[in-house]
Order: C-alpha cells, then structure tokens, then sequence
DNA sequence: GAAGGCATGTAATGAGTTACATGATTAT
DNA sequence: ATAATCATGTAACTCATTACATGCCTTC
C-alpha cells in the first residue's frame, strides 16, 4: 500500500479544487499567479501534474468534458475534504523557507568591498520596491473579491517586502565593514 | 559542451569554499546550520553532491586525504573564483520566494471558521516566536565571529521573524472575518 | 477564414529529499 | 574496551523545472 506524504503542493492542490470546485488546472493557475504564486511560486505543469496523483489516490475525482478541449473538471472527494481538513488543523507547522538569493549574496558579500555590497543593496531595494508596487496594485484591483483571509495573505506580503526595503537601504546608507 | 546552468546550491558551495577553503564538504555543512540554512536549509547530502559536480566542471580541486577518514578537500579553481564573482555583481537578481506552510493555510483557512483561525495564529505565533529565540541566541553566541555581512545576514532573520510575529498576532486579536 | 493568443497539456532532465549505511573518534 | 556520537558519504526515489507542442477560440 505505502501511501504517499502528501506535499504542500498536494495541500495547494487540495484547498484550491476546494475553494474552486468545480475547476480546472487552468482555473487554479489563474488563482495562484495572482495569489500565494507571488510568493511562492508553482509551475504550471505542477498544477496539472498533481491532480493526477491525487485522483489515483481517491482525492479529487475527475470528469473529463466529451467535447472541444476535453477539459478535466476536478473535484473533492470526501476523503480529499478529510485531509485537507487534517492538515489545516494540525498544529507544529514547520517555520517556512525564505529563498532569497540576495541573501546568498549578503553572506558572501567580500568584506571590504564597499561600493560591491552597495550596488547589491541597491539592486534588493530596487526589485523589492517593485514587488511591493506590485502587491499594492494587487490589493486595489482584487480587494473586493477575494476572502478577507486571502487579502490577509497579500497583507503579510506587503510587511515582508516593507521589511526588505528598509533593511536594504539600511545597508545602503550604513555598508557593515 | 552544453555546460549547466549554475543553481543556487552552486553558488552556496562557491562561496562557501572561497570562506573556508580548503574545507571539507562537513565543514560547509557546519557553517551552513548555523546561518543561512536557518532560513534556506540546504540538506547535507546537497553539499556532498554538489561539489562533484563542479569539480568536473573545473570550479573546484578536489584533493583526498591518503590516511584516516580520506577527506576530501576542496580549493576553488580560478574559474571556480570567477563564476563566484560575475554572480555576486550580477544585478536583476531576482526576488526571493517564501514558501510557507502558514501562508498556505492562511489561505485556505475556511472564511467563518474564527476559532480555526485563530488556533493557526497562536501556532504560528509561537513557531516565529521560537525562532526569533534561536536567532538572538545565535545573535550572541557567535557575534563575535563571522563577517560582518554574515552578521547581517542574521539581522534579516531577524527582522523578518518579527514581522511575522506581528502579523500573526494581529491576525491573532483581530481575525478577519 | 486567418492570425494570434489563450488554454491545456506532455516529455525529458536534473535536482532535491529522505533514508540508509558505515567508519572514525571520543568519552567513560 | 565499549558505547555513543560524530563525520562522511551513498542510493533510491520523487518532485520540480524547463521546454516544447498543439489545439481551441476569439476577433477582425
């Protein structure tokens, strides 16, 4: 038997076929991208992938149209219902990953080399700005639709990026070394 | 020819041997958990593969001690130093991804479930809360040591486990819906 | 009815993850 | 000497990533 752990993307699957249903791949890509995909990003090949996995394992049941794109319609099964449930509720969820390569950088910024780490700086202020004009614009075209929990996700977006800038242009204007 | 696109697990190993070089692949390891892999965990088994692979590519000189243990020692080659550099003055580095559990569940938190809600808020409250712990403890314990960037590196950590502090409590005493 | 982009997928590859395994050192 | 833990790796497997491919649908 040897069931399969299910991963965050199987989770990502779970809840969005929830809040979808019924839905597509396609209908889930679109959610993503202008949603949890800004922060963390999943292919698109993921979300077509996955479904399949999670149909084998009598998650999410499938109806395929009969005809013009023959699209997969996805919806929860019970047992699909019952472990995104658990997971949701399951306490000792592990701190998440912060995958930045600037700071790879920072780590490794030469010391002694001034004007290097503040061109870096530079550059992380600059992309990290960006994101935040990006996150705010989300926020004025979407903030009407969209659960009052899934604007709280694009709020904890806008701390973290507010806190990028800041600690960036802290470099900037006082270099360590 | 056809050479591999560097990852980012390259360059962590790029730069960690152009710090400890000559190093072994536990050396790294050891560097590794106490920095930057407290917020991008690279698995040790990474830092065993990965300087195989530059090795062939020419990036780094591998020298297998004869007695006891046979370690291998690793020295970044001048390409090796190269392709650390362009990387570190590369501008258009791209922002950072954040994959975090909380943030799917935030997400998917069922609208109306207010108890549900807020039980994912303390969980999450105290998760960041003891990682905040752990980063000033590391703060102190090696302040000393380490470049100033890497101390900065820390600072970040820091910063950011704050924010989340926040937002989850706020979350915690004015939950959305 | 032609063009372009939207929508829906598949394939190939390499990397990441987890688990396992074992030899070397240290402590008692 | 024995146990315990540190140090060093390997193996199997799955997943993520990138690129490609193509059909449908709209619009003009």
């Amino acid at each position: 038997m040897s069931a399969r752990v299910l991963t965050p993307t199987s989770y990502l699957v779970l809840g969005l076929v929830h809040t979808l249903q019924p839905c597509t791949s396609y209908d889930m890509k679109q959610l993503v991208n202008v949603s949890i995909g800004m922060f963390w990003p999943f292919p698109h090949s993921q979300l077509y992938a996955e479904p399949v996995r999670l149909v084998a394992e009598g998650h999410l049941t499938e109806i395929q149209e009969e005809g013009g794109r023959r699209r997969r319609l996805y919806r929860l099964t019970a047992s699909g219902e019952e472990a995104l449930r658990g997971w949701l509720h399951a306490t000792g969820t592990p701190v998440g990953e912060v995958r930045d390569e600037g700071l790879l950088k920072l780590f490794f910024a030469k010391s002694g080399d001034r004007d290097a780490l503040i061109a870096l700086a530079a550059d992380r202020v600059d992309a990290h700005g960006q994101r935040l004009a990006l996150l705010s614009s989300l926020r004025e075209e979407f903030g009407a639709l969209g659960s009052p929990n899934q604007m709280a996700t694009i709020e904890l977006g806008l701390r973290w990026e507010t806190t990028a800038v800041e600690f960036w242009s802290d470099i900037a204007e006082h270099p360590p070394v």
